[in-house]
RNA sequence: GCGGAAGUAGUGUAGAGGUUAUCACAGGGGCUUCCCAAGCCCUUAACCCGGGUUCAAAUCCCGGCUUCCGCACCA
């Protein structure tokens, strides 16, 4: 049988990335199984999104691929998880009580909404650092303002904290939030962590798991949501001693719109030293961005870190970088992760605010370990994969992700349903599914089944054919091993299916 | 939150006061075929939610929810 010849071929480059608005990406991830509004048999429920059962596999291999390039594959690097329910008291440390804590006043005629201290400042009014609400209405009155849009009269300020309220306990007295992010339970968790890893810095301490806000508007897909997972890494080290390995970057080139310029720079870690920004930082640029490039395949033009600076940079961070992909249906670059370099804030809230050293010594001298942030929006690239791997011809459609990123790692097909066949391939399934997750699929012609795997990502197709029960042929005991991009077919023997998918999912997952 | 547009089987859609609510794909059954979304027959399945107008509402009106686009917001 010599179906290669017999096979179209389609050279995976000549397909397109297929053109898709946020409308057409939710179709997708609806009609495939990876993620619909939360809740949707109710109307849904903005900013809440639940994953199905192929988005469910998809994001367990990207958390389960980031945790081992960022933290498994570090000494110091360590696992922990938090809770999601926070008392109110280390939020207040944190600033998050405070800072998160914008003043709105909106016009009452027009209905618009501006932040106190923005809209103030534009018209002319100074306004006091974490002025209060009555002080806003003050100011207002003093300087007859108005809205700057309508020229109607403005409403009274009032507070808008981003974080969601909970309360807690019997009459519900007890205040509690949902966590803003997950780094805080990294924080109030080092001391203890500190300790038990006996003293030693640097110490990183990751954490995947939900975070809540509450966004004015949530939009465009899983960008904007109310409850969001993250993954993110805090390094704690001594400022004074922090040098990781360059060896292997030196001649990388990284995207980078440094605050400064404001231009697009292709730098390589030595000549971003030389800008001044601190090797251990320029390191984990590094780390991150062979991660998208490398790891993830998100091509060299698409992927960049974006600087910020001045009023985009939050009031801790001594260097704040976005982490940013070109995302069609975004509209552009977004960001969908961070590199913040928070020095000693976070430590030296949570020390003010529990009465509890968190100190550490080298020596004779004792300081608070500096944090490095590197922050991660889960969904957000997995949106982005999608988006970035979505392939489209007219006949065919095809997500073309990473082998060992896609939800089902192979799928097996009988060519036929035939009794022989099937029984053939049911045992084949049994003996992969110990290792890889397969999906069994004998209904439908074959092509038709091929369509479905390529659009759900699946890597290979293991189909079971007539010569692989027939001990004369001479293809007795082997299969027909189908690639998803290229669609090429080789055979493989059974017994060496096993390997054969190791290597081939794990390419390039060095 | 504001303004505009929209919400019809699982998916994509037609339908503009009275239809057994259109078509395709998907799903189920059957016949046939078997390495790249084959064909034929049968079949399951929908008007976002709540009010109102009307003899009659998927269709018109009001409210809610949700989405998209723009604005605002996004420590």
């Amino acid at each position: 049988m010599h179906v290669e010849e017999e096979v179209d071929n389609i050279k995976p480059e000549s397909i397109r990335k297929a053109e898709m608005n946020i409308e057409d990406l939710l179709g997708y991830a609806r009609r495939t199984g990876m993620f619909w509004p939360a809740a949707e048999i109710y109307g849904g429920s903005a900013g809440l999104f639940d994953y199905g059962h192929i988005g469910a596999m998809l994001k367990r291999r990207f958390e389960n691929i980031w945790l081992s390039y960022f933290v498994e594959r570090n000494q110091n690097y360590f696992l922990i998880d938090g809770t999601t329910l926070f008392p109110e008291k280390p939020l207040i440390a944190s600033g998050h009580a405070e800072r998160f804590n914008d003043i709105l006043i909106a016009c009452k005629k027009c209905k618009t909404y501006y932040r106190a201290d923005v809209l103030l400042s534009d018209l002319g009014v100074q306004l006091n650092e974490g002025a209060t609400p009555s002080e806003v209405d003050a100011a207002v009155t003093k300087n007859s303002l108005k809205c700057p849009k309508c020229g109607g009269p403005l409403g009274e300020a009032k507070p808008f904290n981003m974080m969601i309220d909970v309360a807690l306990g019997p009459d519900r007295s007890d205040h509690g939030y949902l966590r803003p992010e997950t780094a805080q339970s990294a924080y109030l968790n080092f001391y203890r962590e500190y300790n038990l890893l006996r003293q030693k810095l640097p110490l990183g301490l990751a954490i995947i798991g939900r975070a809540y806000r509450n966004e004015i508007s949530p939009r465009q897909g899983l960008y904007r949501l109310r409850e969001l997972i993250q993954a993110e890494l805090q390094i704690f080290f001594d400022d004074q001693s922090f040098l990781p390995d360059f060896s292997g970057f030196s001649e990388t080139r990284i995207n980078v719109v440094p605050y400064v310029t404001g231009k697009l720079e292709a730098l390589t870690p030595n000549e971003l030293i030389s800008k001044g920004y601190p090797a251990f930082y320029v390191y984990h640029m590094a780390i991150i961005d062979r991660f998208y490039r490398k790891i993830l395949g998100v091509p060299d033009s698409k992927f960049r870190f974006l600087e910020k600076g001045g009023e985009d940079k939050a009031f801790y961070n001594r260097i704040h970088m976005d982490i940013e992909i070109e995302v069609e249906s975004w509209g552009g670059f977004k960001e969908v992760g961070g590199l913040h370099y928070r020095g000693d804030y976070d430590l030296t809230s949570h020390t003010k605010g529990s009465n509890k050293s968190m100190a550490a010594k080298s020596g004779d001298r004792e300081f608070i370990p500096h944090v490095l942030e590197l922050s991660f929006g889960v969904d957000r690239n997995i949106w982005a994969q999608v988006d970035l791997f979505y392939r489209s011809s007219d006949n065919r459609q095809l997500l073309s992700l990473k082998p060992y990123l896609a939800p089902y790692s192979a799928a097996i097909l009988p060519l036929q349903n035939d009794d022989a066949i099937n029984a053939k391939a049911k045992e084949t399934f049994v003996q992969l599914a110990r290792k890889f997750r397969v999906f069994f699929d004998s209904s439908g012609s074959i092509g038709k089944r091929y369509a479905r795997m390529d659009e759900i990502g699946t890597p290979y197709c293991i189909t079971i054919d007539y010569d692989t029960i027939d001990s004369k042929s001479s293809n007795f005991g082997s299969v027909t091993v189908r690639s998803r991009d290229s669609r090429e077919q080789i055979r493989v023997n059974i017994s060496e299916l096993e390997n054969y998918l190791t290597s081939s999912i794990n390419v390039m997952l060095e």
